[in-house]
DNA sequence: CCAAAAGTGTTGAAACTACACCCATGG
DNA sequence: CCATGGGTGTAGTTTCAACACTTTTGG
């Protein structure tokens, strides 16, 4: 067999960058590290690096989620793939980004170390790069999720109380919405179950809930 | 300034590939070609090619579609990047889809050569690669976009009856929708305005429509 | 006058919005 | 008994789906 040389063209490098979601107080934040190398070094930037010639693409953005959050199972999208010429000042590098949600209740996870922190998400981030773009792109993506598949589940602790998820749906869409209409709404699409009560809290206890198991991708929600 | 040499990485070669759609004789077509080269030579699969280090991804594409369809302004959209690591027989590539839309009454519009064919869409192509993948992920997409967008213009002439824009709906999304439910949905988005009326046709002659100039990319048809 | 495609309204069902008060618990 | 957050129903409005006959034109 004829293998033509496909490696005669000059190539560009490969990137994964990663807007990496978690709910921290009640607020939507998101993950950024402090860059060590040039360029833009120190400055606070989408964690991401280099796709392995031997790994997938989503391999390399599960590795670099595991590295910096030690959260292994979690909802994960491919995004966008940026490819303009000039996007990194050290040469052609075209940079696959993804974006995963992870709940931050999670008892793995911890940040690796002190270059990293969560950031409330707000559309005036300033980052290097074209990464204040992406997480524009990454939060639109996310909005659109939210509303149309149940993953939001993917952000709370396994059982959570209704309000709860009214107020991750509140902080996402920057609005308020009617605590009866949305239960009615949630709860009309069978896709919870009950999961008991909470327990010893200064008020009424709220019943618990968890999604079901084989719940559908779309749903069409605000 | 210190510039790492992030040469250093052994790089996977990246290309772009393209589902370009068309209607023709009232149903929905994409473009193969029959590939010259090792692997798969001979065999019919979807139009693409490296990005050279000098051009954007988005350059690659339409650099590709003019190519091969002598057309130049249509609907260019990016779909997926797909990279798992054995995907081609060749070595490590990694492919960037798109898909595009053209209007095949369009005056510009020729196929390059006779390795060049429009095919009939359906989820049972047999394709090289992954691109049966793709395919069916683009098929997906436009059926997304179609809902809740108005992107079918992109696929009429300028001027167009409301009954070729509701047979593009039928084809698209394989159903019979409603006559007078589907013209009074469009019309109540407000984004048609009248310009005349068929001539010396066999029977009543159809009011013409254009696509408003500045139309939101939201709408919500089906 | 015939064939062919265009055009046009109504009704019942379902979904959506707005809105305010009582309940259960711990301290 | 008080403070805190939990829980619940209705009515008006809008949107959606189903459905069939008449009109205009050229031949």
């Amino acid at each position: 067999m004829v293998i033509p040389n496909i490696h005669e063209f000059e190539k560009p490098v490969v990137t994964v960058d990663i807007v990496i979601f978690s709910i921290i107080k009640g607020k939507l934040h998101i993950l950024l590290v402090k860059r060590k190398e040039e360029p833009s070094k120190g400055e606070w930037a989408l964690p991401g690096g280099f796709v392995k010639i031997q790994e997938s693409l989503e391999e390399a953005a599960k590795r670099k989620l595991l590295e910096k959050t030690g959260v292994k199972d979690l909802y994960l999208e491919q995004l966008y793939t940026w490819g303009d010429v000039n996007r990194d000042s050290r040469g052609r590098v075209i940079t696959v980004s993804y974006y995963a949600l992870v709940n931050a209740q999670d008892k793995n996870m911890q940040l690796s170390d002190e270059g990293a922190k969560w950031t409330l998400v707000n559309t005036n981030l300033r980052l290097p790069f074209d990464h204040s773009k992406i997480v524009n792109y990454a939060l639109k993506r996310l909005r659109w999720k939210f509303e149309y598949t149940p993953v939001a589940f993917s952000l709370l602790p396994k059982t959570f109380k209704l309000s709860e998820l009214k107020g991750l749906y509140d902080t996402v869409f920057e609005k308020d919405f009617d605590k009866r209409n949305f239960i009615k709404k949630i709860l009309s699409l069978k896709i919870l179950e009950e999961a008991g009560k909470e327990e010893s809290v200064a008020n009424r206890p709220a019943k618990l809930y968890r999604a079901k198991e084989n719940i559908s991708p779309i749903i069409g929600i605000v």
